[in-house]
DNA sequence: TTATACCGGACCGCTGTGGTCCTGTTTGCC
DNA sequence: GGCAAACAGGACCACAGCGGTCCGGTATAA
């Protein structure tokens, strides 16, 4: 498995999406655009705003828009954002005391370099990479 | 998070001890040794069975033993087996009609490259080098 | 014959996720 | 000045997957 959210998966398609329109785009809009459900968008939204990946415009004619370009949004980052720091287990994170077999654990502080691997290799990816040759503005823009 | 199962970790502690202290080993005994629940490691080391990593050896004096040298059973191996294949979303691997956006999904089939250079950097990784620089038999064999 | 230990299941509680909804608050437009 | 559009920030609930345990069956050595 080693599955990613589900979550993390819109935020990709949202970003793409937002990316090949630029500019300031609404929740319903890139719901619609995009094929997620609109309160679903809308959650992933806040939370990327909650990262600055993207900014929020409030009031009519508000929306939300790119706070930096997807070239330079590595993929590591959404998924920071989403889901919390990359980790693949409990152990790195929570420091001491929260593993009952430290004493005996052979594989003790080990794991980090192959937290450090994934990391690098999520890093290496941008949402760019992700969104194909950026397909600008092939789609209508605010399709229905 | 992107964290892996704690099935999988308990997989690798399991293997590790196995590989240090060679030979056949119990599963009552690598739970004495790893700190894990006796019926946890039981299951671990059942599925690690199914997948060829280790050979199960029934009646009296009984055991499990390695199939193979912990430097040649990468990470992804393991992982793979506990968690089944490796991929981080599910549009990959489950082919095709599983998405309902599949039309307007600007990210479709991209995600191949991130599982594979998450792949990649899970197969560079062998459990020898999660269990140390090869830790012989330095805890008593079969400790209480 | 008996004790040991694997084998193959079923079983259950819990956590996290996915998804929805509701009540503010802000802002542009008529 | 009033209204509608749209974000902000929550609470809320159903469901699936995981972690963990247990049981009956079978093979094997002493």
């Amino acid at each position: 498995m080693l599955r990613l959210s589900k979550l993390t998966d819109y935020a990709v398609v949202v970003l793409a999406r937002l990316g090949a329109e630029g500019g300031v785009q609404t929740a319903p809009g890139l719901a619609a655009g995009t094929g997620v459900a609109e309160p679903t968008v809308a959650k992933v939204l806040k939370i990327l705003a909650h990262h600055d990946l993207v900014e929020g415009q409030r009031g009519a004619r508000g929306g939300y828009r790119l706070m930096r370009p997807l070239r330079d949004m590595p993929l590591s980052t959404v998924i920071a954002a989403i889901e919390g720091p990359i980790a693949l287990t409990a152990c790195v994170d929570n420091g001491f005391g929260s593993c009952e077999a430290e004493g005996v654990c052979a594989v003790r502080g080990r794991w980090d370099p192959v937290n450090r691997a994934i990391r690098d290799a999520l890093a290496g990816i941008t949402i760019a990479d992700l969104a194909g040759p950026t397909v600008h503005a092939s789609f209508s823009a605010a399709a229905e």
